[in-house]
DNA sequence: GATGAATGAGCATTCATTCAT
DNA sequence: TATGAATGAATGCTCATTCAT
C-alpha cells in the first residue's frame, strides 16, 4: 500500500493558502510559497489541488461552511427577538475578531470573480436561517422593513469595517466597546415603538 | 524651453490605472496594459511615474483629495446637526455610486501596506473637518459617544457595502431606498433623546 | 520462492509504451501515462524498468527481434531470386502495414541517440540474413552494384514512406496497388538484361 | 523611435530552432535553449513568436517555402522528360545533403499534428508544379501509372532515407554514388519500352 | 512485489523595467 | 519627451523518480 492522503497536510495548506493571500491577493499568491509554509513539496500541493484556482474556491466553500457552522447552534427564539439577534451578532462579531483572515477572504474573493458561480450560489443558499430570521424580524415589526440585502449589507459592512480598524491597530476592543458597536447596529435596524 | 509633461496623457494614466486595478488588483495590474489603455507607450508612462508603486500611490492620493474636496462646499450648520450630517452622508454616498472604482480603490489599498505611511497620514489629517463634525456631535450629544473612529468605520462600512451591493447588482438605488439605508446609519448613530 | 515479474504486466507495458510513443515521441511519453495505459502502478512500472530510457531500449531490441524473426521462416531461393526477393518485401511490407507503430517507432528512434550503440549493433547484426541474400544478389548479377547500405535504404525508405501515407489515409491499399509499388522497387533495384 | 526589430535576430531564432528541434523534437525544444543559441534573451523570443507551437509553425512555412523556390528556377522541358525529372531530383537531393535538418524537420512535423492543417494544405498546393510534372510524365507513358501519392511516397521516401543514412555516416557521395542512387529512382519509376 | 503519495528540478511564459533610437 | 524592443527574474505547473506502507 501507498503512503495514505494526509489530513494534516490539507489543514496545513489551508492555514498557509488562507494567510498568504489575504496578505497580498490572488495574483500573488505563489504556490510555492504555499507549499513552502504548509511544509511540503510544490508538487505535493498540486496532489491536493490541481490548481491556483482550485484552491482558492475550495478555500472558499470551507471558510464559508465555517461562518454557517456558526449558527448552527442558535436557538431561535421568536419571543425574544433582540437576544437572538444579539447572538448572531456576536457569533458573528467573534468569527470575525478571531479570524479576521477568513473575513478578509470572503470578502476580497466574493465578488472577484474567481469563485465558481455554483459555489458562491450553494454558500449563499446555506445562510437562509440567517436570512429568515431578518424577513421575519421585518414582517413582525422587529426591524425596518426594505429589501433584506440592504439589511445584510449594513450588518456585514459595519462589522467588518471595524474589525479591520481593530486588527490594523492591533487592539481587542473591550466590552463596553462591543456593546457599543452592537448597540450601533440594533439602533441603525431596529423599529422603535414609542 | 522643455516641453512640459502633458496633463492630458495625465489624465489618461490615472483613468486607465483605476479602471485595471480595481478589476484584478496591484499584483495582475500590467503597466503595459495601462499604457496601452492610457493611448501611450510603455516606456512613456515610466516618465510620469518611476515604478508602479508610485503611480498606485498617486492614484491614491488623488482620488483622496477628491473626497476631501466633496466636502469642502459644504457649510457646518451647528444648530442644525442633523440636516449638516445628512448633506455628508449624501455627498458621500453619490459620490461612492458614481465612482464606485475610486471607493473600490481606496478600500482594496487603505490597509494594503502599498501605500507609503506618510500618504495614509496627510490623507487622514485632510479630513480633518469631518472628523471635528463628529467629536463635535459627541460632546454636544447628537451622537453616541465612543472611539471616533468607530464611528467612520461605522459610516463607511455600511456605505460601501451597500454601494458595492448596488453596483454588483447593476441597480441604480430609488430615492427611498436611499433614505431607508441613511436612517439606518442616522438610527444606528444618533442619540434618542425620548 | 519470489514470485516473477508478470508476462501479462509486461505485455501490457510494451503495448502501452508503444503506443504512446508514437503518438508523441520520447519526451512526451508519461511513465505515469504508461503506467495506467498498462492497468499497473507508477511504482509497478519501476519494477520492470528502471528508466524511461531503460523501458524505451527494450522496446527497441523487442521490436526488431520481431522484425527479424519475420525472415526466419523464408528459404532462400538462389535458383528464384525475383521470388525470394518478392517474398521478403512482402513480408515485410505487410509487417509495417499490421504494425506501423512499430515501424515507426523503429524509424523514430533508430537514429535518436537514446537507443544504445550495442542495442543498435546486435539488431542489426541479426539482420545478416537480408543482408546476406542482397549482396549475393549483386555479385551474382541480380541487382545494380554499389554500397549494401544505398539499397537497404531505398527498400526501407520507400516502404516505410508508402505505408505512412495509407496510415495517415487510413486506407488499406488493394493487391494492384502493392504490386505497383513492389515493381517500383523491383525495377529500382534490379538490372534489366537485355 | 524605439529599436526596431532586428531581421538578424529573426534568422538567429530559425537557425537555433531548426538545429535544436531536430535533434530532439517538440516537447525537448527549450525555449531558453533557443533564445540561448540565437543570442537574445528568453523573453525577446516571445516578441517575435508568441508560443513554441507559433515558432514551429512558422519554421515549417518557411521551410517549405524554400522548397518551393528549390524549382522555381526548374524550365519544364516536355520534350526531354527524364533530363526534366533529373534537375528536378538532382536539385531535392543536393537540398537535402546541405540542409539535413530541414528535410529531417519537414519529415518529423508533417504528420505530428503540431503543424496547422491550413498551413499544411498551403505549403502542399504551392507544390503543384512538380506534381503536375508527374502527372503529365504518367499521361504520357513516361513513368509508371498509379496513385501519384505512390510516386511522390517513392520518391520522398528514398532520398530521405539515403540522406539520413549519408549524414549519419558523416559522408559526403561521390557522383558516382548519387548516379547509383538517381537511377534507382528513375528505373523504379520510368516505363521501360523495348 | 505492488502501490500511489511525495519530491523537486525543470520549463513555458509573463511582465516590470531599461535603453537604444 | 516619446517610443517599443529588449531584458531576465519570477512563477504556475509537470513529471521522472523515490519511498513509506
Amino acid at each position: 500500500m501507498a503512503r495514505v492522503k494526509d489530513k494534516n497536510k490539507l489543514h496545513a495548506i489551508h492555514e498557509a493558502a488562507l494567510h498568504l493571500v489575504v496578505k497580498t491577493g490572488f495574483t500573488s499568491l505563489k504556490m510555492a510559497e504555499v507549499a513552502r509554509e504548509a511544509g511540503i513539496a510544490t508538487g505535493t500541493l498540486y496532489i491536493y489541488y490541481p490548481s491556483k484556482e482550485d484552491l482558492v474556491n475550495m478555500l472558499y466553500r470551507n471558510i464559508k461552511s465555517e461562518m454557517v457552522e456558526l449558527f448552527d447552534a442558535i436557538v431561535i427564539d421568536e419571543n425574544n427577538y433582540k437576544l437572538t439577534f444579539r447572538e448572531i451578532w456576536m457569533r458573528y462579531f467573534r468569527f470575525c475578531m478571531e479570524n479576521p483572515d477568513k473575513m478578509l477572504f470572503v470578502e476580497q474573493f466574493h465578488y472577484s470573480g474567481i469563485i465558481e458561480d455554483e459555489i458562491i450560489k450553494s454558500t449563499n443558499k446555506a445562510m437562509a436561517k440567517i436570512e429568515d430570521f431578518l424577513a421575519y424580524g421585518q414582517q413582525s415589526g422587529w426591524i425596518v422593513k426594505g429589501g433584506l440585502h440592504l439589511q445584510k449589507a449594513f450588518l456585514h459592512g459595519a462589522i467588518h469595517e471595524w474589525v479591520k480598524s481593530f486588527v490594523a491597530k492591533r487592539v481587542k476592543p473591550g466590552e463596553e466597546t462591543v456593546e457599543n458597536c452592537f448597540n450601533m447596529t440594533w439602533n441603525g435596524l431596529h423599529v422603535a415603538h414609542l
